[in-house]
Formats: C-alpha cells, sequence, structure tokens
RNA sequence: GCCGGGAUAGCUCAGUCGGCAGAGCGAUUCACUCGUAAUGAAUAGGUCCGGGGUUCGAUUCCCCGUCCCGGCUCCA
C-alpha cells in the first residue's frame, strides 16, 4: 500500500485501496458497495454524507434510500429546502427546527402571519424550483462564536446553539446557482446535492409551540412528506386515503353504529342498535372469558367522596385528569352544585366522578379480613370511567371523556406476582387471537421506574417488581424491549401493542405492579404465621378501553366486522313479495340457532337490496325466489368470495352457527 | 387549554358581493313484483350551530360561546 493510498472495508467484508482524501462516496464505489440509489454512507457505524473524507482503516455501508435511515436524511434534506424556500418568500421568517419524522418531515416558522394552504402551494412550487438548481449540501463545521454570528438574527438557531454541548458547529450551506448559499443549522447528513430529491409533498400547516412547551411562543409548522420513488410516495398517499376510509367516526355513522351529539357534550358517545349489538359481543365475550379464567365480577358506582381520592393519591397525583366535584349534602336547602358555582353555603362533600376503578376494588377488598387462602383474588369489572382530556386532544372514540375499562385487580403475595402475570398475558395474546390479532402482539415493552423523584414506593418493592416482571416476561416467551424510565408513578408495568390490517400501532394490554396503593389503604391478609401482610395489587386492562378497542375494531376491519361480531349475520334478501312469507321462515330458522338475522321487506329492487347490505358490510345475504321457497333452500352470497346456489336452510344454519361459535372470520 | 381551519336538510356538499334557501343520496307515499351493487314518479324535510351586536333587513359582516377537523413528543 502506497502512501497515497487508504485501505477501506465494506459490509459485506469486502476490503479495496482508494487515494487517501478520498470520500465515503468514492471508496463505495470502489467496494463495489454503490449500487442502486445510495444517498449517505455509515463510516465506523455513524451515518456521513457521501462527500466525507474517510481515514485509513474505516468501515464503510452504503444506506440506500429505501431503508429507513435513507428516508430520514432524504426527508431532513426536504425539510431543508423547504426552510429555503420559506426563506425565498418570507424573508422575515425565523427558524426553529425541522426534523424528519415517521412519514415525512416538519419545519417550524415563527412569522407574524399564519401560512395558508395557498402559500403552502407557492412554497411547494419554490421547492421544486431549488430541486431542479441541483443545489449541493455543503457541510462545514464552525467553532460556536462563529455560528452563534452567522445565525445572529435567528433567535431559534442561537437558542439552539447554547443548547449543544459540542465546540464545533456544523452547519450545512445550500449553494445556489448564483454562488450564493443558504445556510442552516445542522448536525446531518444530508443528499449531495438537492436534485437527488426523488419525490415529495408539502400536506398540511398546523400550530406548534416552540420545543412543545405551551408557555412558549407558537410556531407554524408545515407538515410534508418525501419518498425514495413518485412510486413510494404514491403508495403512502393511497395508505392515508385508505385510513380516511376507515376513520371510525366516518364508518361509525355510515353503519349508523353510534353518534357524538353536540348537545351531549364534547367526547361523549351514545351508542345505536347496531353498534350496541357489536359491543354486547365484545362485553359477553369478556365477561365468559374472565369467569373462566378464575375472576370475579365486582360493580361499582361512577362517583365517590373526595377522601377516597384523597387516600387513593389521585386528588395529588390525577387530579388534572378529573372532572370537577359535585358538592352534596350542604345542609341547607340546596341539593347541592358544582362547587364554584355558588359560594357562601355551608361546606357539603365533594362527590368526584370516578377516572379509575382501582380504589373502588380496593374498598371490596378491604370489606373485611382477607386470608392469604384468598389470594390471588381477582376483582373484574366493566367500569365506566371519566377522564378530563383537554379539549384539543379529543378524538372520536379512541380519545373520549368517558369510556369503559374491562379492568381487573389482583390482589396477591409477592411470590404470586410472577404467575398472575404470566397469566394475564397469555389471557391477552388468546384475546387479540379471537378479536383478528392472530399475529399476536407486535409490541411487547417493559417500563421501569422514572427518576425517583417522580415515583412512590421504597427501592426495594420497585427492585421486586421490575424483577417480577421481567421474569414473566422471560417466561411468557415474548419478545420484548425495555422503555427506561416509562413505568407509572406507582410501580413499573409491561405494555402490549398490535398491529392493524394498515399497519398501524395501537397500545390494548398494560398489566402493572402497584405497592403503593395497598399501602395507602392499609391493606393487609393473613398469613399461614398468623400474622398480617400486605399484599400486592396488579392493575390490567386487556381491550384497555372497549370503546377505543371497538374503534380499533372497527378502523382495523373497515366495517366489515367477522360474522361473530357483525350487528346482521345475515339478511334474507327476497326477490319479490310473494317470497316474503318463506323469507319469514328462513329468519325463523336462523333466528332459533341464535342468529342475527333480517328480511328485508321493503319494496326496493332487488338489485338495490342487494347493494344495501353489500354497503353496510352484512356478512351474508340469502336470496330466495321461487326455486328457493319450493326446495327450502337459499342462494348464500357471502360478503366476499363466490354465491352458493341452492343450499338447504338447515344446513346453512348449522354453518353459521358453527361461524359465529368459533369466532371465525368470513 | 393553545394555534389554524370549519359548522347550511338525516348524510355529502353547493350557494347567498347583506334582500323569500339549493342539489344528489336518504326518508315518506304511489305505481312497479323484479334472479345477484342504484325502477320510476310525487311529497315531506331548514332556528343556514347557539347568543349578542351592526343594519331598513343578517344564514352572509363583527363579538362571545358550543361542537367538529388537523396539530402542539419524536431534539439542530
Amino acid at each position: 500500500m502506497s502512501e497515497q493510498q487508504v485501505s477501506v472495508k465494506g459490509q459485506d467484508g469486502g476490503q479495496a485501496e482508494v487515494a487517501a482524501g478520498a470520500t465515503a462516496g468514492e471508496a463505495l464505489r470502489a467496494l463495489g458497495l454503490f449500487r442502486g440509489q445510495v444517498l449517505a454512507a455509515r463510516v465506523d457505524g455513524q451515518t456521513r454524507d457521501l462527500a466525507t473524507t474517510i481515514a485509513d482503516g474505516a468501515r464503510i455501508e452504503a444506506v440506500p434510500a429505501d431503508s429507513e435511515e435513507g428516508r430520514q436524511i432524504l426527508r431532513h434534506s426536504v425539510a431543508h429546502i423547504m426552510a429555503q424556500a420559506v426563506t425565498d418568500l418570507y424573508p422575515e421568517a425565523k427558524f426553529a427546527i425541522g426534523p424528519p419524522i415517521d412519514n415525512g418531515f416538519y419545519y417550524d416558522f415563527d412569522v407574524a402571519e399564519p401560512f395558508t394552504p395557498t402559500d403552502l402551494e407557492r412554497i411547494e412550487d419554490r421547492m421544486r424550483a431549488i430541486v431542479r438548481e441541483d443545489q449541493a449540501f455543503q457541510r462545514r463545521e464552525l467553532p460556536r462564536d462563529e455560528a452563534l454570528e452567522l445565525f445572529a438574527d435567528q433567535p431559534y438557531k442561537v437558542e439552539i446553539i447554547h443548547s449543544v454541548e459540542d465546540q464545533v458547529i456544523s452547519v450545512y450551506d445550500n449553494v445556489r446557482p448564483d454562488g450564493t448559499v443558504w445556510p442552516d443549522l445542522c448536525r446531518g447528513p444530508h443528499l449531495p446535492t438537492t436534485k437527488w430529491v426523488p419525490a415529495f409533498t408539502l400536506q398540511r400547516v398546523a400550530g406548534a409551540y416552540w420545543r412543545g412547551d405551551e408557555r412558549r411562543p407558537m410556531l407554524q409548522r408545515i407538515y410534508g412528506t418525501a419518498w425514495e420513488s413518485r412510486k413510494a410516495l404514491k403508495a403512502h398517499l393511497r395508505q392515508l386515503d385508505e385510513a380516511r376510509e376507515r376513520d371510525h367516526r366516518k364508518l361509525g355513522r355510515e353503519l349508523d353504529l353510534l353518534s357524538f351529539p353536540e348537545e351531549l357534550g364534547a367526547g361523549l358517545a351514545v351508542w345505536h342498535p347496531n353498534g350496541a349489538i357489536v359491543r354486547k359481543q365484545m362485553e359477553d365475550y369478556a365477561r365468559a372469558e374472565h369467569l373462566r379464567r378464575g375472576y370475579e365480577p365486582v360493580y361499582s358506582p361512577h362517583i365517590g367522596r373526595s377522601q377516597l381520592w384523597e387516600t387513593s393519591g389521585h386528588l395529588d397525583f390525577y387530579a388534572d385528569g378529573m372532572y370537577p366535584p359535585m358538592e352534596l349534602d350542604t345542609g341547607g336547602e340546596s341539593r347541592g352544585s358544582v362547587r364554584g358555582s355558588e359560594g357562601g353555603a355551608q361546606r357539603g362533600t365533594d362527590y368526584y366522578p370516578k377516572p379509575m376503578n382501582c380504589p373502588f376494588h380496593v374498598l371490596v377488598y378491604r370489606s373485611r379480613t382477607r386470608s392469604y387462602r384468598e389470594l390471588p383474588l381477582r376483582l373484574f369489572e366493566l367500569g365506566t370511567v371519566y377522564r378530563y382530556e383537554r379539549s384539543g386532544v379529543l378524538h372520536g372514540l379512541l380519545r373520549a371523556r368517558g369510556f369503559t375499562q374491562d379492568d381487573s385487580h389482583i390482589f396477591c403475595t409477592a411470590e404470586q406476582i410472577v404467575d398472575e402475570c404470566v397469566d394475564v398475558l397469555e389471557f391477552a395474546v388468546d384475546l387479540f387471537r379471537d378479536f383478528g390479532f392472530a399475529e399476536g402482539p407486535s409490541r411487547v415493552a417493559l417500563s421501569t421506574r422514572p427518576s425517583k423523584a417522580a415515583t412512590v414506593g421504597t427501592d426495594e418493592g420497585w427492585i421486586h417488581a421490575e424483577a417480577a416482571l421481567t421474569e414473566t416476561l422471560e417466561r411468557s416467551g415474548l419478545d420484548y424491549v425495555v422503555d427506561a424510565g416509562e413505568g407509572a408513578f406507582y410501580g413499573p408495568k409491561i405494555d402490549l401493542q398490535v398491529t392493524d390490517a394498515i399497519g398501524r400501532a395501537w397500545q390494548l394490554t398494560t398489566v402493572q405492579v402497584d405497592f403503593n396503593l395497598p399501602e395507602r389503604f392499609g391493606l393487609a391478609y393473613v398469613g399461614p404465621d398468623g400474622a398480617e401482610h400486605r399484599p400486592y395489587m396488579i392493575h390490567r386492562v386487556l381491550f384497555g378501553s372497549l370503546d377505543r378497542f371497538f374503534a380499533i375494531l372497527l378502523e382495523h376491519f373497515a366495517g366489515a366486522f367477522p360474522t361473530w361480531l357483525a350487528p346482521v349475520h345475515a339478511v334474507v334478501v327476497p326477490i319479490s313479495d310473494r317470497h316474503h312469507a318463506y323469507g319469514d321462515q328462513v329468519v325463523a330458522e336462523l333466528v332459533a340457532q341464535d342468529l342475527r338475522a333480517t328480511l328485508d321487506d321493503s319494496d326496493d329492487t332487488m338489485g338495490a337490496k342487494i347493494r344495501k347490505h353489500q354497503l353496510a358490510k352484512v356478512p351474508y345475504q340469502l336470496i330466495v325466489g321461487d326455486a328457493e321457497a319450493a326446495a327450502r333452500t337459499v342462494a348464500v352470497r357471502p360478503r366476499q368470495g363466490d354465491q352458493r346456489k341452492d343450499v338447504p336452510v338447515a344446513e346453512l344454519a348449522a354453518e353459521l352457527a358453527a361461524e359465529v361459535a368459533g369466532r371465525r372470520s368470513l
């Protein structure tokens, strides 16, 4: 090897000699790794510009455009292009941050007037011009004071520079055709030039606080997305359309499942018969399965005295999430009022709507002396709770102010925690399977203790609880990740996510170990030694919120519920009026098998009836005419797939009953 | 809560530069009695989200409120 040569290694174990001072891009070519769209390089594990000079012995990998890392770099570069376009059009704009995010990017600007949709079009046009200009992204590194000088008129950049610990600050210059540059503070890496952008579009503008802090200025955020090809961009936009079509608020209205009447109030839904039938199936399933697995149902009221919430700690730790109290029993003529609406009256008792069910279950436990022989005690309730969510975060059933949890609290000994938690995880996986997520949880996370100051309980308690959950996960055989510091203030937890039909992740099940509430309520059980011991408590929900899970199912299935959940299993479509009588007999036969069947006796034409029920996503339409009535059969037209003619009614009833009982999908 | 955008028939939406309010679908009625995704006709249906203001006159302009949509975590 000559002095002018350096040696580089490739990701595939290959090796090559390149001239000293060669770039990462040149090294990739020498290694034969520059195949397809390569946007950047990973040099000794760190992503770098293709123009980075590499050192002797460096290990180099290609970062392709269609990798997650490649897309991030692409999106980050497009964010810069957008910022330059905004500078060109609105020279007074101040720049904040412009990172890549899942499926896109954004950039925050401080401008006098908010951007309008028309502004977005102008910005996008300007961006396309910048892409055509093939501007280089040139990296340079400067000392902190020079960087401060360069961005002296950009207060947000100055604040960022002050928060950066490195003494050397990197800046990327976009070199315009006339030789001038547009600089932006940036860690990089970036594309070599703007022309490397294959496809992008701007999407929307929204307000966003500087650094997400509502006490700081509200900036204008422009969202966009960029992809490695026009095809990939189109596919992404199609997916967004698909998500809009599946929106549970839209489907909920179209399929007459539920509504959110304005006069009822924000974040509160009423369930129509069609939605209620589906929900009832979910509730029946939950009740039956909990009973089968040794849980005991309990019921509790919707409100409770302030003293209860003081003892539980909710008024200390969760007051912001609670509805305000009602003051009752003031002793005067008044029947009471919401506190604050009337002044001066004699103090009564405050009652709060419950945001959680745990204190009530604790009261059930504490209603008498408990023996170790009763443990584990698994109390279960479909408990409706009310939480004061800020108006801006409400989102149909996915984020509501009133909803029902499939909630359970398991009281057990320290030794029983692992067994109980393992059972809960098995229960959850079975439930996911039965509701159409057969592949099981897509993400399992153990959340550990947040900073000590933000938590209650002893170090020993935390260590024991975290060890128990770790052992639970090991025994369950599920792959999991650790979310350090993401636990609740009273204990660590395990969270399970599922991924729906269009790739979105939803968190459902959560299992939390709690040694705080038993302490606060002074819970005890009498052990075999005759002495009192403190039980542990496990909080767990499987669906999480029934309402929210319903919305997830609705979107997952795009309204086409599996037969066992569908509001109507089968609708009988008579060809003409003279077949109504036979249609009634078919319905009766199906209903006798506990199937949900109806007769369409409207005077629509047959084609119109079929279209109507197809749009309503009824699993089976049963066509009956002269031939069927004579042979006591039906023509079965399933929601999807081929139709079958001349199916005997009894045979069909048995088939459908089996499909429903097996919770099979069509 | 904050920023931006909205709210017109049950639904989707048009419209009124301030002067009696529109379509399609749906509903109802009548006719049609039909063989696998829309039969035809007629009729009904509106506090133009609520309250206040400006005006001869407000669904339209202004203010306040309610509700809805998007966003407010992802560190240059």
